[in-house]
RNA sequence: GCGGAUGUGGCGGAAUUGGUAGACGCGCCAGACUCAAAAUCUGGUUCCGGCAACGGAGUGGGAGUUCGAUUCUCCCCAUCCGCACCA
């Protein structure tokens, strides 16, 4: 054994081992509880990033220490690797974007295969593999035979220079990111996926869990975003006014009373029809849509209306009619894309009245004010009171008078009550090559026709052309001539391709069984289902969790799986951030470039290479852009994958950034030094012999108490995915080792005894972070077999109870003295003992003892007055 | 605007049901070893006063409940994140 610890040599040692012993090799255990552990799936960018050894260290964390309490663990790896940046790198290096994306994760699985995750690698599949995205196909057929996948015309941002439909993210300013071309609407044929269908249960469900994020649950919910309200139609009157009268959403049916105004949006069939004969409507139409989207422009915004020639029947007050707009502040996308407004109750209506001199009448009355007195200033009353200037309404609570409101427009045949969301269908149509086909062919007589299962899958060209812009699957020569399944005349293929979150919306059920001959295997997802413990970034908070979620429902109901939920747990980690440095020119410097000099507490920045001062910027994410990069390869290399991953667990608590220091990896590498030392030096068990009979000394007591409280506060920590505190119990422990440690070695057998089961236990402890380093150890110290296969060490109270408290002793509330006692001590005695203290006597001095409150085990406190 | 979180030493962060605030780590200071440096080891390190014993203050700010508040209640401030003209 030598005295320092070869990360080098162990690290690969060790990974060898666990492969040819097939330690993470995973089948279907009857009889032993199941755990599935998952990470999000790496989009195969070419190289692994620090958020990468953050999020799969955390999951290794837990599927080691999982196994070790005698769960049958699954935790498979694979590949998102669908996406624009393979099309991007095909399009700039002439590279295919399936050779770019394969090289990639040849490059990314050998990074990751340095960690020493326990990844059951024979799981592993990538989206783009046509062994997966067939069954995809097979899904999409399932979901469209039950009407959960459908087609409609919808806009989208079309990029008229790159050829191309953009993402609402990928605008920017009205521009397009790439071209920088002014983004047009521009209405498409599309496929969908209908989220809709679920929507009353994807918000229900949230309840039920319990291991997520309570932040992810409300942004869920915000997203699916559902009120209840009244849907009603407004009979039109006037000048060419539309026969069937004007439908309308509100969550305010209340303050109809109120109503003095309604508008539609500038894309509402009613606006359009309108500005297909009205030059200055369509004028005005054209300005709305030029207004920016941004939050400021939005919030700075002026309402602004163009008065139709039309007018709205009030359904209550005879003879009163509301003069109807176009409005640039309605959406069309929600509700019925049209409102009834009501200034007095609501602040974007009161803008728009005051600004064209509508009438403003309160009809919902706060309780101080007086019903006869009451006005509406700059601002709408939004809040609670009662009913006036509303007839029938009248007197009535908001609560009360929406119900009687409602049940009024009901008897009338004028409207029903509603639930309405903001959740939308998910629209899946890419025009884009590099993504799964959609299995349709479009035939002139027939319309859009599936593709029969027995012909899937329909198979990506390989022969593409990605000289010029648009979806290169349009300009192939042969791949989009079909004879229609239907009636057999020519026929082109759908040309667009699914949207990369559908890859991402099962890859979870798939690694249940990555070879079965259909989407999934039944037995085997009923067995590992649902993930009980998932682990990502926060950005995919509502996407891909939403999307998911909707997957295994649609799943459900299309028969290939059995449950609603896909993930049990879900566990969001914080991002890994790092220093900012900027050259003299203001431009960005990588750490690699900067060496950093401390005087005292100062510190400032050389340039390793010019030598000129770099100043130090703000600490932020980790980002290409920012240049504020640490290559986790080069300090695994240097440092070895224990110590990279020690870091990442120390210090700061998972869910929080965690802040890449040079000095944090350097103390890292040097405590699993410092831990090897005392493996080495303080480990070893001695043969008993026939000194059987020895005692253990009171210093062996204590440690063996301390060994057996931080086995039971370390797998309390790692179950609560406290990291950081199991980190630092772990340097307690083993601070405690290191200073008895040398005593008891050579003391007697009992003694020896005691040390020796420390350190094994320190061991195992750290095995789940630090995996190698436990190996080599383990090894060493000559216990047999491989620790990954040991079961998890377990405290036993019988060691761990205390026989004597130290008790603080409160005058006042003010700490003035300490009181060591048995555990056991009666109240009373305690209090007996506080009094007689020598300090405590001194400090009460003859003011009178008002009360003596003995908190057993932990307090004394003496008020004196 | 709406929703959510966070605020504790020089820094990252600990503190069962309210019960010794600052565990553990980093940094810093002093010392040992060394020709020297690195590494390693030992001790100290919330702030103010004091040689010390010890005293006082202290968990963003202010009030309150309590024998006792980082923890509970109310008000305020700051920072961060998400959503956003959602009728």
């Amino acid at each position: 054994m030598t005295n320092r610890y070869n990360p080098k040599e162990s690290e690969p040692k060790w990974q060898q081992a666990w492969l040819e012993n097939e330690c993470f090799t995973t089948t279907k255990a009857p009889g032993k509880p199941k755990y599935y552990v998952l990470e999000m799936f790496p989009y195969p960018s070419g190289r692994i990033h620090m958020g990468h050894v953050r999020n799969y260290t955390i999951g290794d964390v837990i599927a080691r220490y999982k196994k070790a309490k005698g769960f049958n663990v699954l935790h498979p790896m694979g590949w998102d690797a669908f996406g624009m940046p393979a099309e991007n790198a095909a399009m700039e290096r002439n590279v295919h974007p399936a050779e770019w994306t394969y090289a990639n994760i040849d490059a990314m699985r050998s990074q990751l295969k340095l960690m020493g995750l326990s990844f059951d690698w024979d799981r592993e599949f990538a989206t783009c593999d046509v062994t997966y995205y067939r069954h995809q196909q097979e899904l999409f057929l399932d979901f469209l035979d039950k009407g959960l996948a459908y087609r409609k015309e919808a806009s989208v941002n079309w990029d008229p220079v790159d050829q191309t439909v953009l993402a609402n993210e990928q605008v920017i300013d009205g521009k397009g990111w790439r071209s920088g071309a002014p983004v047009e609407k521009k209405k498409l044929s599309q496929w969908f996926f209908k989220t809709t269908a679920y929507a009353d249960d994807l918000l229900e469900s949230l309840q039920t869990l319990e291991r997520w994020p309570e932040k992810v649950r409300i942004m869920q919910a915000n997203w699916i975003g559902r009120s209840e309200g009244l849907k009603m139609t407004f009979q039109l009157v006037g000048e060419g006014a539309p026969e069937d009268g004007l439908g309308i959403y509100t969550t305010r049916p209340d303050t109809l009373f109120g109503a003095s105004f309604c508008a539609v949006a500038p894309d509402h069939p009613i606006a359009e029809s309108w500005t297909a004969k009205n030059r200055e409507a369509a004028e005005f139409v054209e300005r709305c849509r030029r207004s920016g989207t941004s939050a400021e422009e939005i919030e700075t915004a002026e309402k602004l209306g163009f008065r139709l020639p039309f007018s709205a029947k009030h359904p209550f007050i005879e003879g009163k009619e509301l003069p109807v707009f176009i409005a640039n502040f309605i959406l069309m996308e929600y509700g019925t894309g049209a409102i009834f407004g009501c200034p007095a109750h609501d602040q974007r209506d009161l803008d728009f009245a005051r600004k064209y001199g509508l009438d403003v009448t309160p009809v919902v009355v706060p309780e101080q004010e007086d019903p006869v007195t009451f006005e509406i200033g700059a601002e709408a009353y939004v809040g609670d009171g009662k009913l006036a200037n509303s007839d029938f309404l009248n007197g009535l609570e908001v609560e009360a008078a929406k119900d009687l409101a409602i049940r009024k427009i009901e008897e009338r045949g004028e409207g029903t009550r509603t639930v309405n969301f903001k959740l939308r269908d998910w629209g899946v149509s890419r025009q884009r090559y590099w993504g799964c086909p959609i299995p349709i062919i479009q035939c002139d007589t027939c319309g859009p026709v599936p593709v029969p299962k027995a012909d899937l899958p329909v198979e990506l060209p390989s022969d593409i052309d990605f000289s010029e812009p648009g979806n290169p699957l349009d300009r192939h020569p042969t791949w989009r001539n079909v004879k229609c399944p239907k009636c057999g005349r020519p026929a082109r293929r759908e040309t667009d391709t699914l949207d990369t979150f559908v890859d991402s919306s099962w890859y979870f059920a798939r690694f249940c069984d990555s070879h079965a001959k259909t989407p999934v295997n039944t037995t085997d997802t009923d067995y590992w289902l649902p993930v009980d413990q998932y682990i990502g970034g926060i950005e995919h908070a509502i996407l891909h969790l939403l999307y998911s979620r909707f997957f295994v429902r649609a799943m459900k109901d299309t028969g290939h799986l059995s449950l609603k939920e896909p993930f049990a747990g879900l566990f969001t980690q914080g991002m890994v951030t790092h220093e900012t440095y900027t050259d003299e020119h203001g431009k960005a410097v990588l750490p690699d470039l900067v060496r950093i000099e401390t005087q005292g507490e100062s510190r400032s920045g050389i340039h390793v290479e010019t030598g000129k001062p770099v100043s130090i910027g703000a600490t932020e994410k980790m980002s290409k852009s920012k240049k504020n990069v640490v290559n986790p390869e080069e300090i695994i290399k240097q440092y070895g994958a224990d110590t990279a991953r020690w870091f990442m667990l120390s210090d700061s608590p998972p869910e929080r950034d965690v802040e890449w220091t040079d000095a944090g990896i350097d103390g890292a590498w040097k405590f699993v030094q410092r831990l090897w030392t005392i493996v080495h030096e303080l480990g070893a068990r001695v043969d008993p012999g026939d000194t059987q009979k020895a005692e253990p000394s009171k210093e062996a007591i204590g440690l063996r108490q301390l060994t057996h409280r931080s086995i039971a506060s370390i797998t309390e920590a790692i179950e609560t995915f406290r990291f950081n505190l199991a980190v630092a119990q772990i340097y307690e422990l083993s601070n405690t080792i290191r200073k008895s440690g040398p005593a008891l070695k050579d003391a007697n057998a009992a003694d020896n005894e005691i040390l020796a089961d420390a350190v094994k236990a320190l061991v195992q402890l750290v095995a789940p972070m630090m995996p190698h380093f436990a190996e080599e150890a383990w090894s060493n110290l000559g216990y047999t077999g491989l620790v990954v296969d040991q079961p998890w060490p377990e405290a036993k109270s019988e060691y761990s109870e205390i026989a004597n408290v130290t008790m603080p002793i409160q005058v006042n509330g003010k700490r003035r003295a300490e009181l060591s006692v048995p555990k056991d001590v009666p109240q009373a005695e305690i209090e007996k003992l506080a009094l007689a203290n020598d300090r405590i006597q001194e400090m009460i001095g003859d003011k009178a003892i008002k009360k003596v409150i003995v908190v057993p085990q932990r307090i004394v406190n003496i008020v004196v007055g």
